[in-house]
DNA sequence: CTGAAAGCGCTAACAT
DNA sequence: ATGTTAGCGCTTTCAG
């Protein structure tokens, strides 16, 4: 069907025949090494080029002793998984993880992370046996208890996506999701909204991020939140359902706007005010957190935050891959991405009358 | 910190010293070779245990000539990924599949497959230069043009998920879509709906087998749907809001019901409902399908069906490794499963008054 | 049933 | 700047 002439193997030997140099000239250019003359480096290109040749990844790695392997370590709260929340924050670390690695020529090996001691110990475990090189750590995976610490004292590189303490880690991506936070509650405050709430949040930056970009924009304007108008529950659904079902009780003393910790959280207070009685956007405004592809399919959809999360774990990749080749290219070991507002319908000035 | 006397290095030729025997004992015990005598793999067993030791994979995979690794293709509709629709699909497809990896000691690895003929190429370049064993192939993936027959005919080892013809692969697992589709529909007419038209659909098997379950309920139940009420128009949410618009603008001659192609088709029909000032449940049904996590967080909560994505990968997973490893535990080479039924808020009987 | 030798394809050290 | 010599840790022959 294919009349195509591929020799079954195509090793470095026959690449340094057919270029008339040794193997180790091969090796090298292979490795971007810099000495080598630049003839001899392209008529080796070339060779490569005719012959289709791809370096076997094993036998790469037994000869270096380094793994070119990338763990994404899956933040495996085994409820979250269950109940399928979260999986599109895994596929987005995924393929933010996946296209630089391809790109670099490094395999990405999912491992899970569960809540117990053994996860560091595993993973020190690969490393040390030359598994895999370092690891990619996204929350809520860095709130183990001392998995952080228990990798740097093994000396295990990684890179932590959005930690709750930066000072943990070596390495680290975060969102700037304060300022966005508060840019979303000005939003509403410009609008015209004064009784505002915070629904979700929890042990985890942005949890902690979020509720408190809420807070300094609140006090900014001077306007009061009464306490039981946080609720502090988590991030997920019935985050957002139970907190929902708090705030709709009294409907003299309801706030007429609701500031969410995630766009799941902004589901499940949608979901409660219906069961109330009340009509979103018209009688509630809403905002969320995310940008998640629920914030799309939502009726109203959600004006939000995108957390940059491909983006992220992108530049988490080639951080570690900075780390584990020095002679590579370099890369910053920290950084800060913003978050951009994304405005849509669930919210407009309180007391609006329906179309 | 951590008081662990662990070596560096825990090689075969410890495990082998450490039990008293030759290397390759050791080795033909990792690989469960049975001739082997019960007294010797036991002593080996306790030393690899007591040792904690791990077969390096880049040195079995050099040495052995093939590559402990599976390939997952990831359905790269482009459009389809940069809008996160997808995302929860191609997470439950790797955990499905990284579960079984673990547990037969492969390693996962991510392939992206663009909707060319590039795509087959690069597979069989892979699994020639046995940089990987075979290959996991879900829907729509399986629909690239070609691919199938490419991968057939260079004999490179596959399983595909619900492919639209079941004929173009000699592993694959599938969900009787058809059934659930059946039943989801005889649910609704059950309850009294009469008036029900079928939203989305598509030339992938969850579209043809989704609308011809429909179509075989309703025409057993002997009701009409007139040619309008069916769009054809994908699994998406947009391909939802644009059915919604069409079915809703007369409102006289609009259905009372509508069974989606996906849950994401739902939320897009339920947001054109909204537009159009139709209340859903009271005004108007809605079923779909796939049991995402979006249908839980809609209001209402949508009535679906349960694809186990999950499973079926690792159905998949399983074929392809006791197709790589003819010594292990075999498995079925193709496997149809069922979708549970999963009744939530979104389904009234037609003519309901409001709560 | 068990073992000894010979690589798998590549790269680190050392030459040159 | 390039080549030579040894392996990396494991499995495949092929002998006992």
């Amino acid at each position: 069907m294919t009349p195509r002439t591929k020799p079954e193997k195509i090793t470095i030997r026959e690449v340094a025949a057919h270029a008339g140099v040794a193997v180790m000239t091969v090796s090298r250019v292979m490795r971007n090494e810099p000495h080598v003359a630049q003839d001899t480096r392209e008529a080796v290109l070339k060779s490569i080029q005719a012959l289709g040749y791809r370096p076997l990844h094993s036998a790469r790695s037994l000869a270096a002793s380094v793994a070119r392997v990338i763990g994404l370590v899956v933040p495996h709260k085994t409820t979250d998984f269950a109940s399928k929340a979260g999986y599109e924050y895994l596929s987005a670390l995924q393929m933010g993880a996946l296209s630089v690695c391809l790109e670099r020529g490094y395999t990405l090996m999912m491992v899970k992370g569960h809540q117990t001691e053994t996860t560091a110990e595993e993973l020190i475990d690969l490393v040390k046996s030359r598994q895999v090189g370092g690891y990619v750590i996204p929350a809520p995976a860095t709130e183990i208890v001392g998995l952080l610490d228990a990798l740097t004292a093994a000396e295990v590189p990684f890179s932590a996506i959005s930690p709750l303490r930066m000072d943990k880690a070596q390495r680290w991506v975060a969102a700037n999701e304060h300022a966005a936070s508060s840019a979303l509650t000005q939003h509403l405050i410009d609008q015209g909204h004064q009784r505002i709430a915070f629904a979700g949040g929890g042990a985890v930056r942005a949890g902690v991020e979020r509720q408190g970009g809420f807070r300094a924009a609140m006090a900014t304007a001077g306007l009061k939140v009464p306490a039981r108008w946080y609720s502090d529950n988590g991030l997920v659904f019935e985050s957002g359902l139970s907190a929902g079902n708090t705030l709709f009780a009294d409907r003299r003393q309801r706030p007429t706007a609701v500031v969410c910790a995630s766009d799941d959280v902004a589901a499940g207070v949608i979901a409660a005010a219906h069961c109330c009685g009340l009509r979103v956007p018209v009688d509630l405004s809403v905002v969320g957190f995310d940008n998640s592809g629920l914030s799309r399919k939502l009726w109203p959809a959600l004006t939000t935050a995108n957390l940059p999360v491909e983006e992220m774990t992108a530049m988490a990749v080639k951080q570690l891959v900075a780390a584990l080749e020095p002679a590579g290219q370099p890369a910053p070991a920290t950084s800060l991405v913003d978050c951009d507002l994304v405005m849509r319908q669930s919210v407009v000035p309180p007391g609006t009358s329906p179309s």
